[in-house]
RNA sequence: GCGGAUGUAGUUUAAUGGUAGAACCUCAGCCUUCCAAGCUGACUACGUGGGUUCGAUUCCCAUCAUCCGCUCCA
């Protein structure tokens, strides 16, 4: 299965397509079209049902883009958030200054040093490109990945705001205001949906990367000491709801991290196969008191918890489960998509979980002529319980086939039998077998077919 | 951001310094009472902007986008 195919497919039947198209794109934007937002929206609305809704103790936020910039320092994204990127000019082979430092000596530590002190500390030492060998570099250039913007009129320091590169700090600044008036006691959780923007370099491997994307993310709450068994309990929780989202088990492994971020004890992801090989989809970070603490440092504001059983306070800890809504998307599509081989052609389906497809039902007059007006009625009826599609174009084979294309569960067939005795075929997406249904069993048949 | 490759309908593609052709898809009509049938017709393309030229989709330059490889990845 490669790439390619599957960016076609979405954009040959709605579901995703290039940003910005008319004008020739804009680089790692992609748009989502009328199937692939009810893709991603169902999909929004399951993980919400399973980690807020039947989480005991959880409760759903949904916080600004933009926050006051000191939340960035406070979190380390203004610091650490920013490369210092350098670039030798003999091969054109681009480097991190700090690095190329690190790599050469213990000398010094290039953390402590400006910009200016560390061009002059390679220069000086005519530290060799790791690529060339050559000693030629052009000066420091820093590349943050937060997208900046201004506030007001007046576009000066005092003004610039970042679009945030993470949901998790609005998690973190709510926490007083989440605890005090949902009466929560520890350990809760805070779930969140909500788009976050990084100013990324690379390439983006369809809706992987993409410089603007949507994270679905769940902040527990906790006491020290308890945020181990919480963090295997999470990484659990997010394996299983991919299993039963339908997503193949061998598709997916553990990858335990090596190198840690500054914030975590303990990380590991869950990574999916795509076509471009095993890559991250779901995040669990075990982020210690880190977080509340800054924000204690930074606001001023006290994040500590009065146990009511044990009259102790503390800053909690936090365990974070965070996954890409626009990855888990990808990997969703990915794992649907097959080509059937039948006995004399072959057929696209998508194998989606009834839950997560586009149009639970389509509607189709077995002849335009004879059955349209019923056909009609009976959409409109549907319509009001579920997404519902009409096709009557061309033979019902094919009317089938397309429906198969996109995932439709249910193909609802009207014939003479429905306009004579109020009954439908329904012909079943993963079975292909048909029944016979009267009219207003309809309804709850889909129905029981499309939980999750 | 660097290096390489590639840009022709929605998709797959053909040809050309002088009107860009097809297949599939889509749509309309005919036909059709259950798994991509058939017939007739219709729509739709040289990524964008410059340059050379009488004339550029074709040659040149720039740009944008995609893919591969670096790099990066809280």
């Amino acid at each position: 299965m490669d790439m390619e195919k599957i960016v076609n497919y979405c954009k040959n039947y709605g579901f995703i397509f290039p940003g910005s198209d008319i004008y020739g794109g804009l680089a790692n934007t992609w748009d989502y079209g009328p199937l692939g937002v009810e893709l991603k929206n169902n999909i929004k609305k399951v993980w919400w049902k399973r980690f807020v809704q039947e989480s005991e103790n959880s409760f759903g936020i949904d916080a600004g883009i933009l926050m006051n910039p000191i939340v960035w320092q406070a979190s380390g994204h203004v610091d650490s958030f920013t490369d210092p990127l350098i670039d030798c000019k003999e091969c054109k082979a681009r480097h991190r200054a700090d690095h190329l430092i690190e790599g050469f000596t213990d000398e010094v530590i290039p953390d402590t040093m400006t910009d200016e002190e560390m061009v002059k500390y390679i220069n000086d030492n005519k530290i060799p490109c790791p690529n060339c060998g050559k000693s030629n570099y052009t000066d420091i250039r820093e590349f943050n990945l937060m997208f900046e913007t201004s506030r007001g009129v007046v576009k000066d320091a005092t003004s610039k705001v970042y679009l945030r590169p993470e949901t998790a700090q609005g998690e973190f600044v709510n926490f007083l205001n989440v605890q005090r008036t949902m009466r929560a006691k520890i350990p809760f959780g805070i779930g969140q949906i909500g788009k976050a923007f990084r100013n990324e370099i690379t390439p983006g491997n369809f809706i992987f990367r993409t410089i603007e994307f949507e994270q679905m993310e769940h902040q527990w709450f906790c006491k020290e000491g308890t945020d181990s068994d919480f963090y295997k309990t999470f990484k659990e929780k997010a394996w299983k709801f991919l299993l039963d989202l339908g997503i193949d088990e061998n598709s997916i492994r553990f990858h335990d991290h090596d190198k840690l971020s500054h914030y975590a004890k303990e990380a590991c992801d869950i990574e999916y196969n795509f076509p471009f090989g095993f890559s991250e989809l779901w995040g669990t970070h075990n982020r210690t008191n880190y977080d509340l603490g800054r924000h204690q440092e930074y606001s001023k504001k006290s994040m500590e918890y009065l146990d009511p059983e044990t009259n102790e306070k503390y800053v909690p800890y936090v365990v974070e489960s965070s996954v890409g809504c626009d990855r888990l998307t990808l990997a969703i599509l990915c794992n649907a998509y097959k080509e059937e081989q039948l006995e004399n052609d072959t057929r696209e389906v998508l194998k989606i979980h009834p839950y997560l497809a586009p149009y639970k039902v389509v509607v189709l007059p077995l002849v335009k002529k004879y059955h349209s007006d019923k056909a009609k009625e009976i959409y409109q009826k549907l319509s009001k319980h579920f997404m519902t599609s009409y096709d009557d174009s061309g033979s019902i084979g094919k009317r089938y086939r397309r429906a198969d294309a996109i995932g439709t569960v249910f193909a609802v067939t009207i014939d003479d039998n429905t306009l004579n005795n109020n009954t439908v075929t329904i012909r079943d997406r993963d079975t292909m077998q048909q029944i016979t249904l009267d009219i207003d069993e309809i309804i709850n048949y889909v129905e029981e077919r499309i939980k999750l």
